[in-house]
DNA sequence: CGATAAGCGAGACGGTACGTCTCGTCTTTGA
DNA sequence: TCAAAGACGAGACGTACCGTCTCGCTTATCG
């Protein structure tokens, strides 16, 4: 399906780089096409040219596959504002990931790395590792406009990071409302209004 | 492997209430027990001394068998107080909420329905409902203390229900962070704070 | 209601004969078409309209399935004739025998258990109790022949048997020369002359 | 696994004997070892130390390999005596292949052979060339015999020597009677009568 | 003597088949 | 007259091999 033409050179004892760039990109496409279908490693590998084999030696599960194919989906997404004013930086900040997370293939790998990690422990790791990268960042944009004063003494920053990724990860997973950009601002004006308000 | 002495009574072409009553106790136990395992309906059949079709002539398909496994844990959960104040309200309210979610056949469950709901569109609409009912309940709470002025003109209703239940859900699902008391009080606080503050 | 030409009636908890003879003759089919190609249980599975499982439910591995194809093909090449006399008895055996195992689904079958056979313990020992029983036949024809003192007393049975077998295997595997009825004709008489001869 | 004191020397652009007799060497072994576990060319590869393009270099496939492995182990096995007693010639004939073939390796690699040549048309013909050529040894050690005027004008040179190599291939195949120089003497006995019986 | 040719260990690659697992449907049979 | 028992079709999972291919190295041979 993905490259007819002409086959991939081999590489001989050396990763295909490529040959993981085919999978990888199989993996989005059929994650994107396949409403929350499930996507089944067969398909992605026969979807990239490859053997079943070739996605287990670098990938230990179908988990670390979709997760990777979301990494590589999210790449760049949060680039962590610093402009100086804690309203603004969110706004940017969560508009950019509401947009990365509205993509579809980005949607469903995230889906169903979820759905994944609830029963697959390994996974639950990875996804795990994923979200603390994720929260780091913001709880990073946040610790900045501490530092600058920004914010109240009784603001907890933790739980304002759960928040913010909370409500992405429910409308989401649940799908009762979308990850408009209206709603990654009113998100970041009623986080940074609970900030800076006074106990 | 649930219930050892004595069989059950046959109850003629009723449906045998006691039976249902063993499928959903085996279903929470196997949700207890085997952590994110992964409960299978054979599984449940078997502890539950029934034959699969007894399940499915009753709940169609699995994931609507684990939700009711899961109202029934989490039954009475939500009382939605009305003390007239919303500092108080919110606070009760999450803390019963969150002291809920923790009973780990009611986590379980909520996981599994969860996983089940980003591939099949069925159980997507199930927990849609479920979440939903959830919803209406706070958004009531909320709406009584707007109601008495508590609140600023700015609130949004909608999106202080979604980080609510947002916190609640990102932490059952990724597993970072607890669902303790604590959190909940903190949480009904700092919403509170949000949602009284001028814009 | 086994209706329409096709779909093959479910039999409810009971196993289902019609799959299993499904199954088996699919299993024929497939060994007489591929020559020697090796037959695939997925392909067995496919051609038969069964699940996999239902296979492995009543076989278990690929080794048995292919024994009990070999078995129900051959069922009834052997029935030992007794009519007083060691050469024509010995003739019509093994004339018997050879045009069984000249069929090609049956030579198939016989084939690709025999490799099974050298590799897997399990297969091996399913085909020695099926030549085990074969040979029996055999060396009660000769036991009759004995009892009526037209062996020589020097004559080894299960010598013979070996010989005679022998030379089935022997042709069969290696392919150098074909199981005709001429060539069963000569063994017999060359059987009985060495059975007969006195040392 | 093979020869753990020192790396191998290399040879340049000369093919490497040293190598290959590793290889021959470690398929041995592993067909001893491995009780008709079957062989994987990746573990002949692992145990001689070699990569398997240096086996596949050599030998075009597993089974020419392990035809290989076997002819050097029944190198010099078969002299086909001539001590002008049919009798004498086929006892020490019979005896010294039963012998032989009674080598754990070379037992293990014929099997080996035979279960390949079932399935790929190259393995039969490698067999087939193979037991042609023992054929040639056994029929020439008859022929002579005719030639003395021992054999009776009724027997059947090839159907001789089908006895002969059935019952070494039918006894190693299947397995329900070992390879004992007892039994080559006594089927050395049978063939001589039969040959040498009037019809 | 330096360039070149080939063998070598290593191991990734595309493929095919295996045997296991679970889902939701179906019918029989035991109480 | 129900419901337990469990077989069934479907199809994904992760593993084991096969025979091919390329890399980076080493050594003999040839210009």
């Amino acid at each position: 399906m993905a490259d007819d033409q002409g086959r991939r050179a081999h590489t001989g004892r050396r990763r295909n780089e490529e040959a993981a760039r085919a999978i990888l990109r199989a993996a989005r496409e059929l994650l994107e096409r396949g409403d929350g279908a499930g996507v089944s490693v067969d398909a992605i590998a026969a979807a990239a040219g490859v053997g079943k084999q070739t996605i287990y030696r670098w990938w230990p599960s179908k988990s670390d596959l979709l997760l990777d194919a979301l990494v590589e989906g999210a790449r760049g997404l949060a680039p962590a504002p610093d402009e100086g004013d804690l309203g603004s930086d969110l706004a940017a900040f969560l508009t950019a990931t509401f947009r990365g997370a509205r993509d579809p293939a980005v949607a469903a790998a995230l889906r169903q790395v979820a759905a994944e990690a609830q029963r697959d422990p390994r996974a639950a790791g990875l996804l795990r590792s994923f979200t603390e990268d994720r929260r780091r960042v913001l709880r990073g944009l946040l610790e900045r406009a501490a530092a600058r004063g920004e914010l109240s003494p009784a603001a907890d920053l933790d739980l304002l990071v759960d928040q913010a990724y909370g409500v992405l990860w429910y409308r989401l997973l649940i799908g009762h409302a979308p990850l408009t950009e209206a709603a990654a601002a009113a998100l970041a004006a009623a986080l940074a209004r609970q900030a800076t308000a006074s106990p």
